[in-house]
Formats: C-alpha cells, structure tokens, sequence
DNA sequence: TTTTTAAAATAACATCTGTTATATAACTAT
DNA sequence: ATAGTTATATAACAGATGTTATTTTAAAAA
C-alpha cells in the first residue's frame, strides 16, 4: 500500500485561504500553497485538476464564511443583521472584501433573492404594511447603498478618527432609523 | 544624427492607461504596451526606468482624470459635485474605480483636505449655521458613505433594474435633502 | 522479508514577465 | 556620399508560474 495521506483538499484550501486573506487570491500559487504545507506541489496537483480550481474552492469558502456570520447575527430586524454581518466581514477580511464583495461576480447573483426576501419582511412591519412597494424597495435601496458604503471605507481604513469601528454600526442604525422617518413624515403619518 | 522619434512618454501613457482602462493595472506590461504601439519594448524602457513607473504615471493620469471629472461640475451645492463626479467616474472607468478608488492608497490621503474644506462650506450655509461641529460632521460622513456605496454598486453594475443611473443621481441628492432635514427636526425636538 | 502500490518529492518543460546587451537603421552634419 | 549618433528592434537572460513526467518512499499485503 501507499504511504499516509498526509494532505488533503481541507488542508489545502486552509493554507491558500490564509494566503489570500493576507495577500489575496492571487497570491495563491502552487509553490506558494506547497512551501506554507511544508510540502511539494504533488498533493495540490493530486487533489486539484488547476490552481483556478483550487482558488474556485477557496473563494467558495469564504462565501459560506460570509453566510455563517450572517446567520449568527441574532439582532431582532433584518437591517441590522445585515448590516452587521457587513461590517464585521468587512473588517475582518478587507482583502476579500475588496476582491470579492465589490467585484461581479456569480457567487453575487443571489442577491436578488435576499432583496425579495427583505421586501417581503418590510410588508409585513406594520410600521411599512400600507406603503407602496415602490416606497420600500427605495428604502431598501438606500440601507443597501449605505451598507456598501460604510463596509467599503471599513474595509479600506477610511472611518475618520473620531468614529470607531463599534459606532459605525451604530451611525448605520441610527442613519436607517432617520430615513425609515423621514419617509412616514413625507406620507404625512407622522408629523413633528 | 538619431532617426525621428516615434513613441514619447505620452504616446506609452496613454497606450498603458488604454490597456488598464479596461483589463486593470496589471495588464500592463512591456510587451503588452509595446504590442499596443506597434513597437517593441526599447521605446518604453527608454522613457521609463521600470514598468513599476511607468504604472505610477498611469495612476496619475486616473487621479489628474479623476480631478477634472470635479472641477467640470457645475451644480450649486458642493456635495452634489462631489457625488456627480463620483457616480460618473465609477460609471465610465468602472475598472479604475475598483482598482485605485477603493483601495489605500497615496493619492487618497488627501481626503482629509476636501473634508475640511467641505465642512467649512457648511459651516458658512445658513441652514447649518447654528449646528455642532459634530453634527455636520457627522452629515457629511453620512453623505460620504451613501456615495461611496452608490459609486462602488454603480461601478460592479449592481444597480437593479427599477432605477437608471440617470435616476442614481436624483437619489444620492434626494437622500441628501432628506438626511438634512431630518438632522433639523431632531434640533427642534431636542429645542423643545 | 519481499513485493506492490499510490502518495509525495523532484525535476523538467513551457510560457510569461522584467530587464538588458547587442544589432539595426534612420537621420543629418560633414 | 559617408560617417556618426541614437531611436528602435532583436534576442537573450533570469525569475516566476502552471503543469507534468519521472523518481522516491512509506505502508500494507504476500
């Protein structure tokens, strides 16, 4: 018989995945991935047909990881949960951040249902039951464009000094409290 | 005496930021330029010490580009300048905006200049006169971050179907006007 | 113990990149 | 017309990369 497998696919996509997460996917190598096991290449040639598979297996792992810490959010309203996993992915993976958030790419696609999803919630808050569906996709839009925002200057060193990285997600709250009023107070609901 | 001159600096400027227009930065390389210009690579190494220069050139080019998309703006309120300038440029070198807009870089750190530049403006507006420095600040970091999310959805083409980029624009002011005004109602409440 | 087998290591290849040494050729001063 | 200057072309080198052919080796079956 042959001798133990010493490496697996696991094993292989955990070095590759700590070498993006630092120096991004393309950083990911076969020699790069061999030296951080303290192997060859074989076993990465073994249980990967090319290396763009190998970074395919990678750039699906940290999209579960995106989900998973989307799932732990335990906040009581979908803006927040959202917003939070954003922000808290942002910071800890600006590199991917930027390299796979902010790129098109398929794995993005599926965004069109958590939108559906969302629009389907904020019909049934009796605070947006009787707006149009018009008025809660707009609103929608703006937390959306806002999140992309904040996560985007997160990931990029961009909060000014006085803000620290907690109080971001509070600005975001606070920011999607205001437009949540502004637009019943343009409805004439809700008159200060 | 040498033949005539072909390909000066400005000729393999703009060949490379042709190339990185559309394939990214990292596509520039001597043979891909000099293939471009129908040379070979002696014209370029003879204006460029390194390709890692004539790179840097490019950058400039983007930044200078970059500049001259704000100072053509012609509307009446300076945030809305800024977020044209913004949406245009991530709209028309969505490839740049990715590579060099959202990422840390030198030319960035100037940011800190037009802030305080803007927040003096506001300072000067009647309509905000009487605020705290926090809370234009804050206003403007607000504004900061819808644009910034505006700009980076509009460059991965991630606006959706319902809203034109025309109608991004009128969005970015409308939120504008409106995280306005809700900042001087919450002053009044606070008044009272 | 010897043989078999497949995992891993090694080494080679082709290609792409930056860079440079050398060759070619176009212009003009003589 | 010739010769000198130098812009451009050519070709080569080194180093990085993907990939694969070959060799080595550890473990189990015989």
């Amino acid at each position: 018989m042959a001798p133990k497998t010493k490496f697996n696919k696991e094993n292989i996509i955990e070095a590759a995945f700590e070498i993006a997460k630092d120096k991004g996917l393309s950083a990911i190598t076969a020699r790069s991935v061999a030296k951080s096991l303290n192997s060859s290449v074989a076993p990465i040639y073994v249980n990967f047909e090319t290396i763009e598979n190998l970074i395919e297996a990678v750039i699906q792992r940290v999209f579960t990881l995106s989900n998973e810490l989307m799932a732990k959010q335990k906040g009581l309203n979908i803006f927040d949960n959202i917003g939070n996993a954003s922000l808290e992915f942002a910071k800890n993976y600006p590199v991917f951040f930027r390299e796979l958030m902010m790129k098109p790419n398929k794995y993005m696609e599926s965004y069109e249902i958590v939108e559906k999803t969302i629009l389907k919630a904020m019909a049934e808050d009796e605070s947006m039951h009787n707006w149009t569906v018009d008025e809660r996709q707009r609103l929608l839009f703006k937390m959306r464009a806002l999140q992309t925002g904040l996560s985007t200057m997160v990931a990029n060193g961009h909060i000014p000094s006085w803000l620290n990285e907690e109080e971001v997600e509070e600005l975001f709250m606070e920011t999607g409290k205001e437009l949540l009023l502004i637009q019943k107070i343009k409805r004439g609901e809700n008159k200060q």
